[in-house]
DNA sequence: TTGTAGGCGTTATCAT
DNA sequence: ATGATAACGCCTACAA
């Protein structure tokens, strides 16, 4: 059998309200009082108040909740996402947060009610049952959208049009010759490297990564050479291999491009490995751009030329914005800074 | 004003075992009600059951909590916890389990009673304050541990002493010159690189460190070369920085040392940098080791030769201990296996 | 198949 | 400074 508070009180003759401002409250009692119930706590064995219960009254958990876009899986082998939970872990690590990991299983939503196990909620991209997102506008939690916007939540992103079109200007300047963009998620649904020909794209407004294929293209726009689509690749996702299988495809094709302007490092690393694989020298032969500024961009050889986005700071902001420790601004747009390293 | 489960009955006009029934036990009532009562929630945007209430009353979170050694972030920062973190959540994923990652600040686990925040607990090597271990042994959840043990809890750890004397053995075959041992956590409360001489080491039952240290000497010891203190060095964490660092000392001391055995595969990859600035080759004039065998240790150029450790099987296997999918046996040991690449 | 009612363990309010 | 008591919102015997 368990203890409760109201065993303890019935054992020190005291009243369940004393014991219970002795834990939670301790300057509504005397320190003495107190000593002796800590004491005979300590004897016992109760552990403190039972934690369900204390959320139950008092309409909150201490606990944040985190919605991830993708398998949470996904998030641990990102280093993009890691970087992203890092920031925030670091924030609710000062605040005596805890910080429950939600996948987009949407099951998991529907059976109860999403309010009531976090007293706010990060949600990082776009989840992929549109359902959550209903269910999380009918909330009356604080809550935060990373890297997408939806109406009525405070939102935080980095400017993805701007930090590519920095990254395709830089490019313009090293090269004359073919360019070829190796995108990520530009298409629904697809599972498989491929040309973007003939494809429907996601919409600009919900995807990061058609903000950054507008800024690539304005930034060829301007000067005169924007890319038609059977140059432009989509991967389904930010992996090594996909990148190194898209260079591939993009480096047999005639003529043979001199630039590879790739919507993450991780693809960008993969298409290094391809173009080195088939004998061609960095940035000699080819000069490849990334995307993101993961730490592996910096010690590979050779480094890679990429677009920073402040990963772990976006994670410190967003914890900051649903703790309501920052409400300066609704909504924030972090900047994107271009890295010149040896790849381009 | 929020709605409750009292107030769609009442809506309905009919009871609130109903209500709830409809939510949470379709079988218990006709499908044509249950569609009503579901239809009137959604109309009335009643999100289902409050979860705080459920968990109260059924005794049950559905979330199972993760504490970590180290500060959050921390855990996703280093690559071997991260594969960890991915093999726990693929299982947690199927199982709809949600993951409640802990910290191991002792203040939060103070305050409160710790049984009741989740269902069951995966602790992820030793808390750094031990009255959390207090705390933990007198809970009656289920509860697993990972790279160290606790007496009357269950554990899953790898075979570190056999893997490193499979390090070491591999690596006597390969040269007869001076070895070096760069060490991870081998010294407590160290916060800079050091050699070991005279500072207290930790006990080898509680450190997964120490078992590796064991594992070399004992390899070095059965061909009559075991290492005096002054050849090994302490890293307090594991991070490429500390490898170079690390390495940059061991390799201007004389004789200058041949093989370098790393206990972790940061600090590895740290000391391959930290030679080839000095001009060494890899293999030819120094051979390196690590410990983990992340990611990048296969794809880094020279490869690196290292043990593998299962981070995440090992993630499977505890979040599949902590749900009793896995009760054949009490304790786990996975096995360590050695990886021959190009660095030894 | 549906309804009634007690209690899960706390904490806040109001007395004393 | 301490005590009595009514919620918090739900679930589950048990009864009808």
């Amino acid at each position: 059998m368990r203890l409760t508070l109201k065993d303890l009180a019935r054992e020190l003759g005291v009243s369940t309200a004393t014991v219970s401002n002795a834990f939670s409250r301790p300057d509504q009692l005397s320190s003495e009082l107190r000593e002796r119930i800590l004491a005979e706590a300590e004897r016992l064995g109760y552990q403190g108040p039972n934690a369900t219960a204390r959320s139950l009254r008092r309409g909150q958990t201490g606990i944040i909740g985190l919605v991830l876009a993708d398998r949470l899986q996904y998030n641990f082998e990102d280093p993009v996402a890691t970087r992203f939970l890092h920031g925030v872990s670091e924030v609710f690590d000062q605040q005596n947060i805890n910080m429950l990991l939600l996948p987009s299983r949407s099951e998991f939503y529907m059976g109860q009610s999403f309010d009531s196990l976090a007293d706010g909620y990060i949600i990082y991209g776009p989840p992929r049952d549109s359902r959550i997102l209903d269910k999380v506008t009918a909330r009356r939690k604080p809550a935060v959208t990373v890297d997408f916007n939806l109406e009525g939540l405070r939102s935080l992103n980095i400017d993805n049009y701007a930090g590519a079109h920095l990254a395709a200007s830089h490019g313009l300047t090293r090269t004359d010759g073919q360019i070829a963009i190796i995108g990520l998620r530009l298409v629904n649904g697809a599972s498989q490297i491929g040309r973007i020909s003939d494809q429907p794209l996601n919409s600009p407004e919900e995807s990061v990564s058609m903000r950054r294929l507008d800024g690539y293209q304005s930034a060829l726009r301007e000067a005169g050479r924007e890319l038609p689509p059977e140059w432009i690749w989509n991967a389904p996702e930010s992996r090594y291999e996909l990148g190194y299988q898209a260079a591939r495809e993009a480096l047999l094709s005639e003529p043979r491009p001199e630039l590879l302007l790739c919507m993450s490092d991780r693809l960008a690393l993969g298409a290094v490995a391809a173009a080195q694989d088939m004998g061609l020298m960095i940035p000699d032969d080819l000069k490849v751009i990334g995307f993101d500024d993961i730490p592996t961009a910096a010690y590979q050889r050779p480094a890679l030329t990429t677009i920073h986005q402040p990963q772990h700071e976006k994670g410190r902001q967003a914890a900051r914005m649903v703790l309501g420790l920052n409400n300066r601004s609704r909504d924030i747009v972090l900047e994107a800074r271009l890295i010149v390293r040896d790849s381009c």
